[in-house]
DNA sequence: ATTCCTGCAAAATGTTTGCAGTCAG
DNA sequence: CTGACTGCAAACATTTTGCAGGAAT
């Protein structure tokens, strides 16, 4: 069995990159926080840790080469702050994320919900899709619990 | 008839919000470029044809002013700059964009074609939707005839 | 030797803030 | 007079770049 980290290498080297031992510590932190959704600085104090030499410019050099490999999705939730996120393998598009505006939490949803939508567009609009970006805001579960609870009393 | 303007107006003073000479001329550029999606510094650029010695903060400020009371909405596409867009009257809920990736135009939809799948996402995660944001990266239908011509030569 | 990659520091970019002065009620 | 608002400049945060040195082939 064939682990990630040695996918990705492939990945890089296919496009003649090479995986050196900052990009691996950089990605090791990836796959560790798959769940989050890192900033450039999180991810720089994350891989500090590991291999404390390394510096914030390779960070962004390396997560702006992921990015474009499609191996990260860069995304931004209108704070002023890029956030990188690990891509499904396999996955074909952007997953999709729902933001509480009470906690800040970001929950992330990989059903892909739009293929009914996508196929108006590209007839309505004459617009060939390659990827989206859907995000929701609103109030998470836990939050509506909260406020129920403030209401009861 | 009750101009745009005067609306917006209104909007402000019931929110204690004077509509001073620099926010109107803000104002102003944003309605003559609703199709637009105008950087802070567009916008600033264009008020100051108006009315010169507008400082980019106030714009800055009116901008931040107009997105709290959702007059505009503020985007952004990726690159590390905030848009800003007028709402629709009436519209609960922003609209929709498609970017292309070949020319960077950005096309507005302002269909709600997310009814269905908001349904399932309350329903399924539990989540309550205030808002949504929707983008379509993909291929504009000019640059698709264009890519076209190209192919048959 | 050549090419790619790195760390550091400096620069660039986009945005926010502090402050003194202005304006309207 | 008071509070809201403004322009300017400085501060700030995030990201990018230039460069000299290093590692790999």
């Amino acid at each position: 069995m064939e682990s990630r980290i040695e996918r990705i290498k492939k990945q890089l080297h296919s496009s003649s990159y090479k995986l050196t031992p900052q990009r691996e510590a950089t990605v090791r932190v990836l796959l560790e926080r798959e769940e989050d959704h890192l900033s450039a600085e999180d991810v720089y104090l994350l891989v500090k840790e590991k291999a404390p030499e390394i510096g914030l410019a390779t960070v962004y050099r390396t997560l702006e080469l992921l990015t474009e490999l499609k191996i990260v999705d860069k995304i931004n939730f209108g704070d002023g702050v890029s956030r990188y996120d690990l891509r499904k393998e396999g996955a074909a598009h952007f997953h999709h994320h729902l933001v509480c505006i009470e906690c800040g939490s970001v929950a992330e949803i990989e059903d892909d919900l739009l293929e009914d939508v996508e196929q108006i567009v590209e007839r309505d609009f004459n617009f060939k899709i390659k990827d989206h970006r859907l995000t929701f805001h609103g109030i998470c579960y836990r939050c509506q619990e909260k406020e129920q609870k403030e209401d009861e009393q």
